[in-house]
DNA sequence: TATGAATGAGAATTCATTCAT
DNA sequence: CATGAATGAATTCTCATTCAT
């Protein structure tokens, strides 16, 4: 049989896309095998190849492409004000829903880059770093505006981002806290972190 | 020739531990191979077998070594008093130092959990557990003696431990920052991100 | 878009034919895959299969469109007298300029015999085993009517044969002899070789 | 089972060569799987990785040792004498005898080059080509020296060459000419295509 | 007439592991 | 204690081929 009936070129795509990304997520990339991709998405293995020219090129493509969705969500999304502190309310916003909603696809391009060839590292790498210089660049304007106070805003910038993206790794759609208090309350400590002045705080703080 | 005058076994198995530890940083457990941990540490491939039964079980090994050293540590250096903020203070130490001596053991560890057999990542889990259990005995301390303020105690420990744990993944000896500085400004970080009263709020902090 | 106006299926034939032998030529009937050949021919892999019923199909079908386009050559051009001399200088006209004209096609009928099922390779050989005739039977004659002197007539055809053949393998269009001189040359060796009177020693020839 | 008693390495790697060239004679080095040279030799694929880093390799190693085997061979056999004459009856002899003994690495020699990568097939190149010297060299002494007559001496090598290596593809141990016939007629017939003074012409040759 | 999605078998190669020596 | 030869299973990837459209 040469092929299953209704099933399209696009659609294979796409389910090989999700599938990967779950089973890298679940395994790593270097324990996921073509194979067992390839059974979940319900091909045989040599068909993938008519997606992905390899392994490891299928890898780079879902980390290109996560992280171009991500970016361009960004662009989309944020305040068009200036308020840092508002800037970064909107950004842990952000961040929290992006990295809970698509929990996987963060996993994985936190993991795998290691799993890259050198060139490919080089540009999933840069743009990680565009999206590194969002946070960044909230963090100078509000320490130059004396709404935030950090010790050194390049480490600041590293804490609040690792702070916000450990969130994937234990968050669970079922658990104790639900998306808008894992909002709140990160949004508290990161204000906090950065010396913001608590806005819960009011005129009675020490 | 069968051997190498003067090597020892437990000279190789030292060897092989610290081989170990660097391939897997480097490459992953998965891509790492035998063959290469066996020529780095200059021995045929056979020979690691007789210091580890599997490749699994090396990690768990290796693993439950490092989790089990930084506990011990903790238990060795911690500070005898009971006030929060100091011992808040002396982990954040503690962990930076050890988190940076040991780089790549805390890495490994971090990364490969899910490459540990079920049974063997619940040990492994069960001591990060106490671990992460030390911060959060001390956040719960703190709150309850309201000199932190923080709006979920669990959350924190997370965030808290993220921010410190990432500093690993990009501070390098020769970087902009000296240990004595990172510490510094990751303590202020952290005591800022747990509302422990802001030293230099206002004019009356020291 | 199924198909570019103007192109029709015999022309495609002819497209796959030609792509086909060069193909071979260069990489090896076993190296060559139908999607390289279906890439140079501008065409889908399953469009070859409205041509050819097997890659395998499409070499018998090749060596044999070949050799019976060689065979019927001669019959067309042979001299029509008998003086085995004279056939024999006609016969290396004929076999230089074919094995030059169609280069590849004499090269991969050489070459690729191995790659033919048992039966098919019966019917090729057989066909060559003809085309080998017809020198063999012109080496007879001689030999009979005492103008050529050879130690063994059977040896000696393959002796030609190998020694004609060969300069497909190393001849360019471009090199340092023209066809003619390399007719004229090759017509003297076959001649000593054959121990007919070499034409040009002089007059006391017999 | 680790491995079979009384099986020794460079035993085995004599097992695969040998099987190598048999294989690759017969099926055409494309057409050669290593499953089958494996199975052949009577071990896994795998171990065939212990001798030869791929198949590629493999093809290189086997050409270049028959072709340094074949010139390290003439340089101890060839004639001390500077006749061109009695050089070529060498040449003849150790030609034909070096072609028939190891048929299948001539075969393979003559019919792979296609399959290797550009550089290997360039140093397997300049080895043949070295051989092709050494006839070109008789030719060349010969035709100064007036006993032998040709039209064009690089041609005249390269018919020869083709003549003689032809044996190769059609000689049977156990056909209708022994060695020793078949070294007698491929001398007289080489001798009559150089122009050698045909010995048995009549008295009046030169 | 041709496409393009898919198959299924098999290719080369690698790897953890074993064990006689 | 260590080697080196070998295994056997699995891996990524390729290929001839099929067939609904």
């Amino acid at each position: 049989m040469a092929r299953t009936a209704g099933s399209e070129g696009s659609r294979t795509e796409e389910s090989i896309r999700r599938a990967a990304i779950g089973l890298i997520a679940e395994r790593g990339f270097e324990a996921m095998t073509l194979r067992e991709l390839a059974r979940r998405v319900g091909v045989q293995p040599g068909t993938l190849y008519r997606y992905f020219p390899s392994k490891g090129r299928m890898l780079v493509e879902l980390l290109l492409e996560h992280l171009e969705f991500l970016l361009g969500q960004w662009e989309r999304t944020q305040p068009a004000g200036a308020d840092p502190l508002e800037r970064l309310r909107a950004f842990v916003d952000f961040h929290i829903r992006a990295h809970t909603l698509r929990r996987r696809e963060v996993f994985v391009a936190n993991m795998e880059l290691r799993s890259l060839a050198p060139a490919d590292r080089r540009r999933v790498v840069a743009l990680r770093r565009r999206y590194e210089d969002i946070l960044a660049g909230i963090l100078h304007a509000g320490v130059a505006a004396r709404v935030f106070r950090v010790p050194d805003v390049r480490v600041a910038t590293f804490a609040v981002l690792a702070m916000l993206t450990g969130v994937g790794a234990w968050y669970r759609e079922s658990g104790r806290l639900g998306k808008r208090e894992l909002i709140d309350v990160h949004t508290q400590l990161v204000m906090q972190c950065v010396g913001a002045a608590p806005p819960d705080h009011d005129g009675r703080s020490p």
